[in-house]
DNA sequence: ACAGAGTTTAACCAATTAGTTAATCCAAAT
DNA sequence: ATTTGGATTAACTAATTGGTTAAACTCTGT
């Protein structure tokens, strides 16, 4: 997976991030992600110190690649659905690419809420954005939702979930083909951006 | 938490429980259960081998807590609506008073996912029942979804992700108010089935 | 050629931890 | 009262593992 290009430094976030992902930070072992990037095992602790630093690391840079490119879609002078057609496209792009993402990060959610939490508030705008843009829900201005906040949590459940739970879904209704899931995932953008459409526009049919 | 009526095993087993959610298979130290349970760590191999049997048991005895309540809601003689219905209120009502559950399920979903899948398949009926249910989707009759699978991915997303992102999603949209989580969480009930019907029934409005 | 800084390595250490053992306790049966 | 067998305990063991150390290597500038 590394090349030849990358730096001892990047072959070791590389190596810890999948160790991590895959046995979390309790589970991996030091000597397991020292294997995965062929170094010495001695070298991890000589670039970041402690295990915990490590993962502290991976994650940052983890989530370093995802929140700037969703804070940038969550625009307020774009209208509501604007913003909706291209968050749920992005992030369903996103998390094609990186569907481990959401695993790690919940188990930082309940490790670490509170770092996470702080992080998350010191993307600029981000929050602040956030509740610019769902005012017309408040307003009552999409069918079905009573606070904004419902409506945050039906987008990302919908756009997180199939994600999450890929290993058992594709075996109970997919007869576990990748190619299949992959598919079902692919369609998942029209499904959702339509699941809203349908809400926010009663009047429109 | 456990009382007196307790026998040891079940002590293990409440305490375990609760030590396995909060720290994981491989967090979770055996002193610490054995401390929980107010036993000697020596019974807990006594009566359960191994760390790894012992949260097979735990896990077990959860999903055996939670299958078969959801696996009779499950009734393919009742229209889909009714079922629904069914299903999303126990969800909600299983999931306030048994909210780490999840996290619960979605490790042993990435860790063990095969063991997992033939468990749920072993629950007599339970995916066929969910297939006959879904028919009417595949059908046409719900707007929006080309697959049954769509739909059940967006309802059960939009059912667990506020349990799931609890830590996070309170301390960024609640102000980390615990009652007023709680009061979120009592609604949701409410929304998806009131987003379920938005949907399946356009002509009615 | 050499000095020096940063990098890499093998060997080692201390602490933790799952699991074992052998002795003891206790209650029911004889 | 004594036996018996499961339940419980303290002490111990073997192995793992995160982290350290000191030596060796490599590259760059002089």
């Amino acid at each position: 997976m590394q090349n030849k290009e990358q730096n001892t430094e990047e072959k070791i976030i590389t190596a810890a991030k999948e160790i991590f992902i895959e046995k979390g930070l309790q589970g991996a072992r030091m000597q397991e992600i020292a294997d995965q990037a062929k170094i010495n095992k001695a070298l991890l602790h000589y670039y970041f110190r402690s295990k915990e630093k490590l993962f502290d690391a991976v994650f940052e840079a983890s989530i370093n690649d995802l929140f700037p490119k969703l804070s940038s879609k969550i625009d307020p002078s774009k209208s509501l659905d604007e913003v909706m057609a291209g968050i749920v496209s992005f992030y369903n792009k996103f998390l094609i690419e990186n569907p481990f993402i959401p695993q790690f990060i919940f188990h930082e959610i309940w490790q670490h809420p509170e770092k996470l939490a702080r992080f998350i508030r010191e993307q600029n705008n981000f929050i602040s954005n956030i509740n610019e843009l769902t005012k017309p829900i408040e307003l009552g201005e999409i069918k079905t939702e009573y606070k904004s906040q419902h409506f945050i949590a039906n987008i990302l459940g919908m756009c997180i979930f199939p994600y999450l739970s890929r290993p058992i879904f594709q075996r109970l209704f997919f007869e576990n083909q990748e190619d299949d899931y992959d598919q079902f995932l692919s369609e998942r953008t029209e499904v959702i951006l339509n699941v809203f459409n349908q809400l926010s526009k009663p009047e429109k049919k």
